[in-house]
DNA sequence: GTTGAAAGTTAGCGTGTCTTACATATGTAA
DNA sequence: TTACATATGTAAGACACGCTAACTTTCAAC
């Protein structure tokens, strides 16, 4: 009988086929319980995917998350969070890879946040879609998870204005309004509808010169 | 009609002489269904409402529904057509309202956009959200619906071109993205939670010069 | 009036959320 | 090693919901 705790699970004897030694103890029921509950967000869309179903797929009773959380609520606050945390990390890597203050920098910014769109919908509508959020974003506030802030901030750098000047927080939530926009339309299936041949890449380049140069005269 | 019904079915005839008898059939009940749907959507959103919730709105068993709809999803449908359809007279009726091939006439477009998902998220999810629209999407491109045509057409006067002219789809694409998005950072509540002021009026105005100018030099 | 279809009803199955009471495993102290 | 406290599992069940089946009432055509 092996025995651990949640922190290394993994290098147990996850080899033992047909014995089947059923352990009572799951090991790490809770990390397992988030992972597969972002799977099954995945798969299923925010709204429908059930605590019971991600317990049966852990293989406990449907019982047994409610030991680890409160309810149903907060197993997904948990995924937005990891999303949340993910996306902030994705951004900032990214923009490491380009000159600072360059206009490929912000417009690379807008690429992922569109690819991040794309890959993960269920989380993505998880993170920036009204339910669910006000504790998960209370908490990652305190923990100085701001990606509009840093995207600011890069957009700063490319008009040559403070970090915090309010021009440059008006362009960054311009920016930001188009790609999330363009995600939804993505994901949501409304291009197709309106039969539209869209180029991402094109897309973003245009309105990253639109945008990021001087106010047009009014 | 009266809307009023019977909720004890075994009262026995001889005592009901009341003037407003209540009658075991409900009059329109399919309307009344499709009505309070609509309202519970807007109160809780399109995907945390019950039929059964609404049947007893309307006075009526759970299984009543099933009379009038084959399952939820075919009332949720009936109120995502009912929306499209205002959402497209309204754009029509208020773009009457300007000069043809005028700049203000699109950003007059736009703002109707915004105000609408900020009237009416519930519905706006619905139309716009990925789930149960096949159908009615369908149904509603038969009947000559279809909001991003006129937009476009809206667009392409302005730029002088012809109404299918593939960079006036462009644009109005361009622009679609960006109150798409803006509508649901406003609806979701992700512009509060990034502390920005916007001023949509602005906002409309500067993104409509900027993406209906000339091309920038790339 | 009779009758058949339309539009209600109750009863109930399956699934889901979450609670309560109970069972088992694990870590620590004696 | 034993014993206990605690963490973590199970089983059973209350209640809501989606939907079906079978029955009842109403209305309109004949």
């Amino acid at each position: 009988m092996h025995t651990f705790n949640g922190k290394d699970a993994h290098v147990d004897q996850s080899q033992q086929k047909s014995a089947e030694k059923e352990r009572y103890h799951h090991g790490d029921l809770r990390a397992a319980l988030i992972e597969g509950t972002r799977r099954l967000v995945e798969e299923k869309g925010p709204d429908h995917f059930s605590v019971a179903e991600v317990a049966r797929a852990a293989g406990v009773s449907s019982a047994a998350p409610y030991r680890h959380f409160r309810d149903k609520d907060e197993i997904i606050a948990e995924v937005c969070k990891g999303g949340m945390e993910r996306h902030y990390e994705q951004m900032v890597r990214v923009a490491s890879e380009y000159p600072k203050g360059s206009v490929d920098r912000v417009r690379r910014l807008g690429q992922l946040y569109v690819a991040f769109a794309q890959a993960e919908p269920g989380v993505f509508r998880l993170i920036f879609g009204s339910a669910h959020k006000p504790d998960a974003v209370e908490e990652l506030k305190g923990r100085e998870i701001d990606t509009f802030g840093f995207v600011v901030a890069q957009v700063a750098d490319v008009l040559g204005r403070a970090p915090d000047d309010p021009e440059a927080v008006r362009r960054a939530f311009i920016l930001w309004t188009f790609v999330h926009g363009l995600s939804f339309l993505l994901i949501d299936d409304n291009v197709r509808y309106a039969g539209i041949p869209i180029d991402v890449e094109a897309l973003l380049a245009d309105v990253g010169q639109r945008v990021l140069r001087d106010v047009p005269s009014a």
